[in-house]
DNA sequence: ATCAATATACAGGAAAACCAGTAGGGAATA
DNA sequence: TATTCCCTACTGGTTTTCCTGTATATTGAT
C-alpha cells in the first residue's frame, strides 16, 4: 500500500528511551528512523539542513523545553508531524504542547501496534492521542470546571470590562450605573474568588475560563 | 466489518444543514441519524434518557453557546463523541471547544466522504479534525507568538508576582529591591504590552502565554 | 572600547483601587 | 408570605497604582 517509508527523527536524551522505540519500529517497513538526538539545538541544526516526516519528541530535554521546541520546528519545517513523549503527563504541558502544535501525543508506556498507529496517523495529516492521555485531558477539564464559584451575569459582564482594561468609572458609564455600584461588583468578584486585587482576579478568571 | 451503525444525533438550528447532513450520511449504512435537535436544551433532555454515540453539534446554537454545549454533553454522557461544526472558523472558538472535550471540528464545507471518515474516527476514539481547521489553528499559533514584545528576565518574573496578587511592596521586600524599582518595571510592563493597568496586563499576558 | 539594554532608584502628585460596613428595591423562590 | 439573591448605591477612609521625568551602575554585544 505504502512504497516510501516515514522517516522519522527520535529526540529524547534517554537512550533508553531512543533503544526502546527502535526496536518498537524495527521490524515494521513502514517507518524508517533516520536520525536520533539527545538535545533539541542538535535537532533544529539538523533540520535546516534535512527534513523528516515525523519527529518523536521528548518533553524533557536538557536544553530546551519540549514545548518550546514544537513551534521553533514548525517554524522550520511546518509539515512535520510532532508527536509529544512523556513518561507521566501533567494536563497543561499536554495542553501547550496541543496549542503549539503538536499533532500526538503519547505516553512512554505505549505499545509498539499504538505507535505505529500514531505514526501513520499523523502522517496522514491527522491527530492521535494516546487513550491514557485522553483520559487525562478529559479528567482535567471536569476539575477545572469542578469549583468554580458561581458569578451573576452582571458580575461576569463587569469582569470582563476589567479585564479589558477599563477603569471603574468607564465600566459604570457604559453600564449605566453608578461607579460604586461597580466597585462593589469588583470587590464581590474579588470575594467570591479569593483574590486580593484586579490583577489577580483577571488571572484566576482566565485560568477558570470565566472570560 | 461493523455490524451496529453509529448512532448520530445533529444538533443544528438551521434546518438547511440538517437536511445536508442527512443526505450526505444517507447512503452509508455504518450510521444512522436517531435524532436532531434545533436548540441545545431539547439535546441535552434528550440524553438524559437517551444516549447517542456521535453527536455533530452547531457551534451557534440559539440557547445555548456551543462551547458550554460540549461539558454539559460530557456531563451526561462521557462516552459521547462531540464533533463540531461552524461555518467559519475563529481560532480561540476552537480552541475551547477542544479545551472543553470535543473530539472532532468540521467546516461546514465538509465532504460526505470526510463527514463519513472523521465519524468513524472519532467513534474509534481518536481525534478528528478537518485540514481547514488545522490549518487555521496553525496560523493562529504562529501569529500570536509573533509579536510578542521581549521580556527581561526580572520583568517577567516581576509580571508573575503581579499575577500573584502581590503588591508592589510585597514584591519589592521578595526580590530585595526597592519598591520604586517595582514600579518602574511594572511601568514597563504595561508599555511594552501597551495596556493601561495590572489588570489588563495580566489579561494580555496570559494571553500571549507569557506566564 | 563604546554603545545599547538592563536593572536599579528616586520625586511629586493625581487617579484609581481597596477596605469595611450598610441598605433599599425587585425578582425569584420556598 | 417570608426569605434569599441580585443589583443597586452610599459613607468615609487607607492603600496602591499610575503618570512624568530623571538618573546611575552593570552587563552584554559589536
Amino acid at each position: 500500500m505504502q512504497h516510501k517509508p516515514i522517516h522519522i527523527i527520535i529526540v529524547d536524551d534517554h537512550p533508553m528511551v531512543i533503544e526502546g522505540l527502535k526496536t518498537l519500529l524495527s521490524d515494521d517497513e513502514r517507518v524508517r528512523i533516520i536520525n536520533q538526538f539527545m538535545n533539541g539545538t542538535d535537532a533544529l541544526v539538523f533540520l535546516e539542513k534535512n527534513s523528516a516526516d515525523i519527529i518523536l519528541l521528548d518533553v524533557n530535554l536538557p536544553d530546551i523545553n519540549g514545548v518550546e521546541m514544537v513551534p521553533k520546528i514548525l517554524n522550520i519545517r511546518a509539515n512535520i508531524g510532532v508527536i509529544g513523549l512523556s513518561t507521566y503527563s501533567e494536563p497543561s504541558i499536554i495542553n501547550q504542547m496541543i496549542r503549539n502544535g503538536v499533532k500526538g501525543y503519547l505516553l512512554k508506556n505505549v505499545t509498539g501496534d499504538e505507535l505505529i498507529n500514531a505514526i501513520t496517523q499523523v502522517h496522514q495529516g491527522n491527530f492521535y492521542f494516546g487513550s491514557e492521555v485522553q483520559k487525562i485531558l478529559a479528567d482535567s477539564v471536569t476539575q477545572e470546571s469542578s469549583d468554580l464559584p458561581k458569578l451573576t451575569r452582571r458580575e461576569k459582564h463587569v469582569l470582563t470590562l476589567i479585564a479589558d482594561g477599563k477603569t471603574t468609572n468607564s465600566i459604570a458609564e457604559e453600564l449605566f450605573i453608578s461607579p460604586l455600584t461597580v466597585e462593589t461588583h469588583r470587590r464581590n468578584l474579588m470575594q467570591k474568588l479569593e483574590v486580593p486585587n484586579a490583577a489577580s482576579l483577571i488571572k484566576v478568571a482566565v485560568e477558570k475560563h470565566l472570560i
